[in-house]
DNA sequence: GCAATTAAGTTGCAAATTGCAATCTAAAAA
DNA sequence: TTTTTAGATTGCAATTTGCAACTTAATTGC
């Protein structure tokens, strides 16, 4: 009747970050929308003729990314017809992962940097590549990483740093997945 | 007949990466199969029992995501009943925005770190959290950036240093928007 | 003040996508 | 040679998306 083994189970392999990520704007159009946000729209009628959205999806999406504090919805004081959809902090620190997206895109489908281009307002050159990075700043690449299990990290943690890293590697050993 | 005006603006308006990218992967469950192949997961009906998808559905993505060369298709030689899906370079490619992803849901939904943690397999310490940087590799924030027209930059490249930033910072001006 | 217009939705219904259960085919195992 | 396994396909129900018309409240033009 309650919560099974398995249930539980099941939820904690949920206890990723990219699932959560998904649920919340992961539906058609939902990114689209948060692009023409960065680009500077802010009513109903600008989404509507920007991109190419159905009125009533343009509503649902609207509804649930101010639910899920993605979105801020503030009525105009001078025209109280209208309403301003504007960024929250959350939903501004999307910005890294739709660049990676990006330009994933412009290498992979588009052979060629999208325009416009996204520079540095400092110098104008255009900013790197996204990549992962150690804690002292290295470039990783996917060989480069391994995953270990946060109770292991913190078993360890007050420990040694050799027996963090005997334990780290027994569990490197153990798992060759990621995510 | 042909392509009108319109078309043609439409067109230049998506020649933005950010809608390529979710035009091959933003389908329901696309990223979660490629979360799955990012952890060694192969074969059809492990996928299926992994994740909780339908088989057709499943069916259909890897056709999407190997037609788009995201995932490789390749039946096993031992048992010529099994295929193994492995990702491309074009697919592991991907890692940086699916991290980038996974981070924004640790931080505003999960509230604490995804476990397993991604680490530097070198010092087994966890990775930074993704930044856009400078072609200097200065840490980059919103109001750090904007974007100018590739035909601008093209126009302003080999003048002086004193052309490119008038240049840039009268667009900078015409345009608060990003993609 | 009153008709026309604008902004932001809502509603009804058609089309497309997703999900489920049963079935199918070829290959391997018992 | 039956049974099992792996990777699908098929038919149908449920959900989601898309379109066009309608609604409501506020603003503008006259």
């Amino acid at each position: 009747m309650g919560i099974s083994g398995d249930d539980i189970r099941e939820d904690l392999s949920e206890q990723c970050g990219l699932p959560m990520a998904l649920a919340e704007i992961g539906e058609k159009w939902s990114l689209m929308i948060l692009r023409a946000a960065f680009n500077g729209v802010r009513h109903f009628e600008e989404f509507l003729s920007e991109m190419g959205i159905a009125r009533n999806i343009l509503a649902s999406r609207l509804v649930r990314l101010t639910d899920s504090g993605i979105l801020e919805r503030t009525p105009c004081p001078d025209d109280r017809r209208r309403v301003e959809y504007s960024l929250t902090q959350k939903g501004r620190d999307l910005l890294p992962a739709m660049v990676a997206l990006r330009q994933w895109g412009e290498k992979w489908q588009l052979g060629v940097p999208s325009n416009p281009v996204l520079v540095d307002a400092r110098d104008m050159q255009p900013v790197q590549g996204m990549t992962i990075r150690s804690h002292d700043d290295r470039v990783l690449h996917i060989e480069d990483l391994c995953w270990i299990d946060a109770s292991d990290r913190d078993i360890a943690n007050p420990a040694s740093r050799r027996d963090l890293e005997q334990h780290a590697v027994a569990e490197t050993v153990a798992r060759e997945g990621f995510f």
